[in-house]
DNA sequence: TCTGGGGTCCTAGGACCC
DNA sequence: TCTGGGGTCCTAGGACCC
């Protein structure tokens, strides 16, 4: 054994994920065209289709209007994210029984580190054949697996047998494996940079394997450059090497039509800071940084933040701060199509290790706070709003004047 | 075609400090 | 009066992903 050669992932993602969900759930559904996402002839996307529905061209974010064109025989649902959630933690779980070391990626996909479990599950292809039928057997759903010696090759890999695939890039031959990739293929390089390579007259995996990493990097910026030198070597550029540290949080709604009203826009606004108060204090953490996200009639978007000396406390806080950076941002006349607004920077409150001087009172001030939003979203009552707004007011009548 | 909602990371410039 | 680097924090925008 030479320890850093021998390593092995495997990278797991579920089929049709939601769709696949809809369909266990509700047998009627299987074999049809199911289509998660918005509601057909309103505003939105594809979230997500089952491979019937794909016979027909549609395909994740792509408008809901197009995807009724091509499919107009559908099966068209909203999503139901708590039960994707639901079954999510489930699949987790079943795949901590082959190893401990479990990296969830997204709602749907995972790498496993399945270095030295041979003696347990066999070599890899039977390892992952088992997993496939565990998870089979256990929740209805079926898996693609890339097994690779890094997981950005087992990313590609499990993409490259979808469904219901299992494709092993053994250590030595990535570089044949890519070869027979498009460019578009490799994660991480979307439109924009598909777009600047085939401009330099860069069309396939190998042209772009014959550049030296200065040139690329002088072409495509730092960062860029780099991480495409990598991949195309077949070295993972460390994308899922560590968990991310600089977290956000954050809500935003796209209007049917696009609106000016401001009094319209005010209370949106407000019950997005309370939802997103109430997800901050839920996730145990603090922010100093609230931002605002504004997308116009044009689809040109802005955004603009404020940080604070100190933590956001309250939904009403948040409120002010962001009504001010809309005040920067808009004129009152152009017509609004998306508000978002949210946090950055947040701070995990148990590793912030603070003096506990003001802690209990605090505390006290955040359980208020979690108890207002809690009954908001309880009875959705607009009370609970409209309350506050009423001590506002009152207190606002007060002041002396 | 007419574009959701929720994220992450990078870049570049300005302010400020040493 | 003019001139350095280097570091950190903040802001706005952009690319990308599920």
């Amino acid at each position: 054994m030479n320890g850093q050669g021998t390593k092995i992932f495997f990278h797991v993602d579920l089929d049709a994920f939601y769709a696949s969900v809809e369909q266990n759930d509700n047998p009627a559904l299987k074999g049809k065209s199911v289509i998660i996402g918005a509601r057909p002839g309103t505003r939105g996307v594809v979230a997500a289709c089952s491979y019937e529905a794909r016979k027909f061209g549609v395909r994740s974010a792509m408008p809901i209007s197009q995807a009724y064109r091509r499919c107009p025989d559908g099966v068209y649902l909203l999503p139901r994210m708590n039960r994707y959630l639901e079954v999510s933690k489930q699949v987790m779980t079943l795949f901590e029984s082959f190893t401990p070391c479990v990296r969830q990626l997204s709602i749907d996909e995972a790498t496993l580190d399945m270095t030295g479990t041979d003696r347990l599950f066999g070599p890899p292809r039977q390892a992952a054949e088992k997993i496939k039928n565990h998870v089979k057997k256990k929740s209805g759903l079926t898996l693609s697996i890339g097994i690779a010696g890094n997981r950005y090759i087992a990313k590609l890999a499990s993409e490259y047998g979808k469904p219901d695939g299992l494709t092993e890039i053994e250590p030595g031959s990535e570089i044949g494996f890519l070869d027979r990739l498009e460019l578009k293929d490799l994660w991480g390089l979307g439109k924009k940079t598909l777009e600047r390579l085939t401009e330099l007259n860069i069309g396939t995996v190998p042209q772009l394997r014959s550049y030296a990493p200065a040139i690329l990097k002088a072409m495509l910026g730092k960062a860029c450059g780099q991480y495409l030198h990598d991949i195309v070597r077949g070295q993972d550029p460390g994308i899922y090497a560590e968990e991310a540290k600089s977290r956000s949080l954050s809500s935003e709604i796209t209007f049917g039509e696009d609106i000016r009203d401001r009094e319209t826009i005010r209370r949106v606004m407000l019950d997005l800071c309370h939802q997103t108060m109430f997800r901050l204090l839920d996730e145990g953490c603090s922010s100093r940084t609230a931002f605002l996200k504004l997308r116009f009639e044009d689809f040109s978007t802005t955004t603009a933040q404020s940080t604070l000396r100190h933590p956001i406390h309250s939904a009403e806080e948040l409120y002010e701060t962001v009504t001010g950076l809309l005040d920067k941002r808009w004129d009152g006349n152009r017509l609004i199509r998306l508000i978002g607004l949210g946090f950055s920077s947040l701070e995990k409150e148990s590793e912030k290790g603070q003096q506990e001087l003001f802690e209990d009172d605090m505390n006290r001030q955040k359980k208020v706070e979690k108890t207002v939003l809690a009954l908001k979203k309880k009875f959705h009552a607009e009370q609970v709003v409209k309350a506050s707004l009423l001590k506002k007011h009152l207190q606002n009548e007060e002041l002396p004047g």
